[in-house]
DNA sequence: CATGGGTCCTGAGTGC
DNA sequence: TGCACTCAGGACCCAT
């Protein structure tokens, strides 16, 4: 589940190891991958004696600079980039092979071959998922207020709204449960019920969240490493993911896990008190009138 | 238009 | 021990 944290620093990796290298040849193992061009053998022939000049990230997608081409990768759940000698044993579900110039080859693994590729010209259309993409995190135009303003129409959970790569890019699952723990806001809130200096908190404790993650080399739940296969080590000062049944760091109070926009989602519910129930729906004239009273 | 549910996929975990 | 079953989730598709 590489979020921005991890994406980055497979990013960071990469920039160190591939860059100026040249490609000698593309081999495409599992053609769904590769989302465009449609035509994966096309694909692999594009990509013939283009050099890497350079390793980008925009929300949880790597872009590598491949003149006249971006290559706009996505690692969904376990998407994993690594260096290898041409020598070096293959491991399985290895779908895309980059071999250079210097007999390296920058391998593509994914067990659960949910991630995409897109390599698009200059004046091929981007990938509707990247071109709708909102905001980066610590971009400096993301202010308090311009945030409120994406956030205060939506009447969606706060978390749905997180998840939501077109108001906020790069956070998923983990780090969503993780900013709104620190921010003390339950993640079943209606977006649009959240008070200004409650948006503006959870800005800072999402920034915060994110910064420490890529310090820590990102959270290794399941299978991720960066692009050398080191783990990130972030996932031992997760404070609620994962954490169920467990106490809570800051008032004691058992962690509890339960499902909001479909996800697993972990909170306080001592520091994080759920909305309301009281105006939720009433099922007929009878109950909207024990309501009112 | 916004929202929410189903879908893709495989390995780990659970229960009998 | 073995097997059937459930769960995990990011983005996309689709119905409402």
């Amino acid at each position: 589940m590489p979020e921005l944290p991890e994406v980055e620093n497979v990013r960071r990796s990469l920039q160190e190891l591939v860059v100026n290298k040249t490609i000698e040849h593309v081999k495409v193992y599992l053609p769904r991958i590769v989302r465009t061009p449609d035509d994966s053998l096309r694909f692999q022939n594009s990509l013939e004696g283009c050099t890497i000049l350079g390793v980008d990230r925009r929300g949880k997608y790597l872009v590598f600079d491949l003149p006249p081409y971006k290559l706009i990768s996505h690692l969904r759940m376990e998407g994993q980039y690594r260096l290898r000698e041409g020598t070096d044993e293959m491991a399985p579900h290895t779908h895309v092979i980059f071999h250079f110039t210097d007999g390296t080859e920058l391998r593509y693994r994914d067990v659960r071959q949910f991630g995409t590729m897109d390599l698009v010209g200059p004046s091929d259309p981007l990938p509707s998922g990247f071109a709708a993409l909102g905001p980066e995190p610590f971009d400096e135009a993301l202010t308090p207020e311009t945030f409120y303003r994406l956030i205060h129409k939506r009447s969606a959970p706060i978390k749905a709204v997180l998840l939501d790569q077109k108001c906020i890019a790069g956070l998923g699952n983990i780090y969503v449960d993780e900013s709104l723990f620190g921010a003390q806001i339950h993640p079943g809130r209606t977006a649009s019920q959240l008070k200004k200096h409650q948006v503006a908190t959870l800005l800072v404790e999402i920034r915060a969240v994110l910064e420490r993650a890529i310090l820590a080399g990102g959270s290794s739940i399941r299978t991720y490493t960066n692009g050398y296969g080191r783990h990130g080590g972030f996932q031992i000062q997760l404070k609620v993911y994962g954490r169920e049944g467990q106490p809570c760091f800051r008032c004691g109070t058992l962690i509890e896990k339960t499902r909001v926009a479909g996800r697993g989602t972990h909170f306080c519910p001592s520091c994080q008190p759920a909305p309301s129930r009281r105006r939720v729906r009433p099922r007929n004239f009878a109950s909207e009138r024990s309501t009112l009273k």
